[in-house]
DNA sequence: TTGTAGGCGTTATCAC
DNA sequence: GTGATAACGCCTACAA
């Protein structure tokens, strides 16, 4: 910045008014300066910028693991970031606690200015004190006045599909829940009690069905409902991926949906348009979205719009009617 | 870190020394001083260590669009990289050129040590300069001295594809390229024209099927194929997204496969086995790992392991035999 | 083994 | 309008 400001005879306060548009500038000195900019072919050290502004215009994305429904989400994130001139780091914690954890140091070591939680490992209260150093929003539910969400309450959309598979007569339904420590799992069971009590049906356990969380998992289940004496008539999914698996393993297995079994999926992905699964259109992409834009809220103080959040059914082929 | 000097009765300088473990420290400061950082919680200004040392140990990873392909090479070389302290960020440039060009300014300005280019969108005479201000690996196929690469050549893989196809008994075989001014591309012409010249074949022109990349392009294919009179006998596609479209609609449309039309895949994602299309593995998430390795070595000038390529043909059901 | 001090490349507060 | 100059938080010769 010095060269320039020397080649373009001012001082480098200058330039940096120059570069930042802030300030007086006479316009005769900016063509000057901007004349030297492309002559030296200057550009600015970020790393030098960050540090006086104490922002690092990046923001994090963590997750525990990789799975289709994620990748909506980091791309849809990440596309709202770029908007707004903000660059966008994935982490992946594999499982692991300390990884997450370091990536929440990142936030007081100013790495990061802020942080997109999708699938959290430590406990809530080890998350917290994090807040204080920039914001974090979960894709999680969670009780906090420190830590927003993009969450949306699962009970009545799940509460949909299974009336969707109750007016098409199936009265034995199978859950396939996903991680079993989740408040979104534990939406989903209380929608399937409910649902029960009301139409009187028996209640199954939930505990068989914890964990599944892709295709391989789905194929597992088609598998099981094979050699089951008594079978289901329908299943609800936690994701299109287990439900792309269920459905299609149990036509390698030479069943017919949704003559044997019903299918629903959830998130409406891809997979679910090209093999024909009726799925619950869950807002993935717009939570996303609202997700960047509760942080950038929050760093700037700018007014956002937050994308209402809907969701809907779309039956295709494999829930009858 | 004056603070924490301050209460262990040091200086900066010995703080410095405990964090990085770098010259000698006496056993007995060094508890003090972990002691005091305990105490006060303190975490270093990633922003300064980064502004005095020149990096930021930071990497970059460049796409122009998303599928299903480029989410493995990113899980990947994101995971090579936290393996070795680097953190990953992504940059989808959504066909914009002048995006591209900002994120290897980017490398200019500091904030990226490096970058994984998988799909470039300016010529490359204006991405090659770019190279002196840090590492740039390719996925695609390059022909620079600056600009590494981990490509693998399709020709071999393809002609593994069109001789699978031949010998199961297809004459009339039409190709589905992705992008046309990729030389990956180039190869695969080149591969369906020595095959054709090979077995007497007559060739077709290459125009009509270019530029196809999602499962969208696929299902029109499929749509195509029904419509003309006569009908080719196989499909050689650019990836495993754009086989499952075709092999999707197909279906939908009454087709069946393989008696019908055969269909190989490329790249053995996880649509492929799903809906079990003959593919060609292609080991996608290697060659990120290579690229990590390769930025990795010309960053540190750590010796390096690079993982053997090789290619393999999958057959499954949507080829004969 | 430890401390001093200069500088990394900016931005921002003052004077002028 | 413009120019000194002091931070920002850290690393690293060089001295001690």
């Amino acid at each position: 910045m010095q060269d320039i400001a020397r080649k373009a005879g001012v001082s480098s306060a200058t330039v940096s008014r120059v570069i930042n548009q802030s300030g007086y500038v006479s316009s005769e000195t900016r063509k000057k300066v901007e004349a030297a900019i492309q002559q030296m072919d200057y550009v600015p050290n970020s790393q030098a910028v960050s540090l006086k502004t104490g922002s690092s215009k990046t923001l994090g994305i963590v997750a525990s693991n990789f799975s289709d429904t994620m990748m909506v989400l980091v791309r849809s994130f990440t596309l709202a970031a770029q908007q707004e001139g903000y660059t966008v780091t994935f982490y992946i914690t594999d499982e692991d606690k300390q990884k997450e954890l370091d990536v929440l140091e990142m936030l007081r070591g100013k790495r990061l200015d802020g942080i997109f939680l999708l699938i959290r490992l430590n406990d809530w209260s080890a998350i917290e004190p994090y807040a204080k150093y920039g914001p974090i929003v979960t894709w999680q539910r969670v009780d906090s006045n420190h830590i927003a969400s993009v969450y949306m309450d699962q009970y009545h959309a799940y509460t949909l599909g299974l009336e969707h598979l109750y007016a098409s007569g199936c009265r034995s339904i199978v859950n396939l829940y996903s991680n079993s420590h989740g408040l979104n799992t534990k939406s989903r069971i209380k929608a399937y009690e409910d649902f029960c009590t009301r139409h009187l049906l028996p209640v199954h356990s939930a505990d068989l069905f914890m964990g599944l969380n892709t295709s391989r998992d789905g194929e597992r289940v088609a598998q099981w409902w094979l050699e089951q004496s008594v079978k289901p008539d329908a299943f609800m999914t936690s994701s299109d991926s287990v439900a792309a698996g269920l459905v299609t393993q149990a036509q390698r297995l030479g069943c017919h949906l949704p003559e044997d079994f019903s299918v629903i999926g959830f998130d409406n992905i891809e997979i679910s348009r090209l093999l024909d699964i009726s799925t619950i259109d869950y807002p993935v992409a717009k939570q996303a979205k609202n997700a960047f834009a509760l942080i950038f809220h929050q760093l700037t103080n700018r007014e956002v719009f937050l994308e209402p959040l809907d969701f809907q059914l779309i039956s295709r082929k494999t829930t009858k009617n």
